[in-house]
DNA sequence: CTCTACCCATAGATAAACTATATATACGCT
DNA sequence: AGCGTATATATAGTTTATCTATGGGTAGAG
């Protein structure tokens, strides 16, 4: 009945983009890095992450080359960009916007 | 390039409900009053909202009937029921909850 | 030599939201 | 009388994000 999304819409590319802030990570490392700093409330399926990662590409927003990772295997490490950095502070601007936007409605403010 | 969204996808029904718990109103009424409330961050689309008000009415969350304005128009009152109360206390559990979630993941707070 | 954790990727389905369009009426203005 | 604007509902069709399901493949532990 009522279903509970992995994550909120709209909110993946931000998350992704944070993550790699921090530094240069593969795919399933961002997944893992999400799920345990949300407490697990955030889950990154499969079949979001990769897509998400064209997406950002395409974008010009990360950059991607393999590598080993510590436990020698090959890995496609995603390297944020200049313009990724940027696009992350546009994004958590809109976000936090919305997020206040949202609290009004809920909270209904009064005013004059 | 960096595209402005009216809203947050997945909080439509909440805001909806919400708004409904104060008072029963018209769903032109109520895309008013979000779009008000927020401060003109939020636009609810015609598109998304009659869409949105079907879902609920099938749901059971809300009924609907048609009444007449204070400006003497036809319009259709809708109205929170018990079940829609209900839902939108999980709905708002829900959201806090990942909000509160991508608020760690964003803000990277360390752990032992 | 099998199992688990690690790692990438895509095809297809689903669902939410958007764009665009259609209809209609009350009221104020000129 | 005629026009424009704000009010009011609704749907068809498109887009896009996310999910489900599936397919590969490797390192290392037991």
């Amino acid at each position: 009945m009522a279903r509970k999304p992995d994550l909120l819409p709209g909110t993946l590319d931000m998350l992704i983009l944070r993550t790699l802030q921090r530094a240069p990570l593969h795919g399933y490392g961002i997944a893992l890095q999400i799920k345990r700093l949300s407490d697990d409330v955030l889950t990154v399926e499969e079949g979001s992450l990769y897509p998400a990662l064209q997406r950002l590409l395409l974008q010009g927003w990360v950059k991607a080359e393999w590598k080993m990772t510590e436990t020698n295997r090959r890995a496609r490490f995603y390297t944020l960009t200049a313009a990724g950095r940027k696009q992350l502070g546009v994004e958590l601007t809109q976000f936090e916007q919305m997020i206040e936007a949202i609290g009004r409605v809920l909270r209904d403010v009064q005013e004059a």
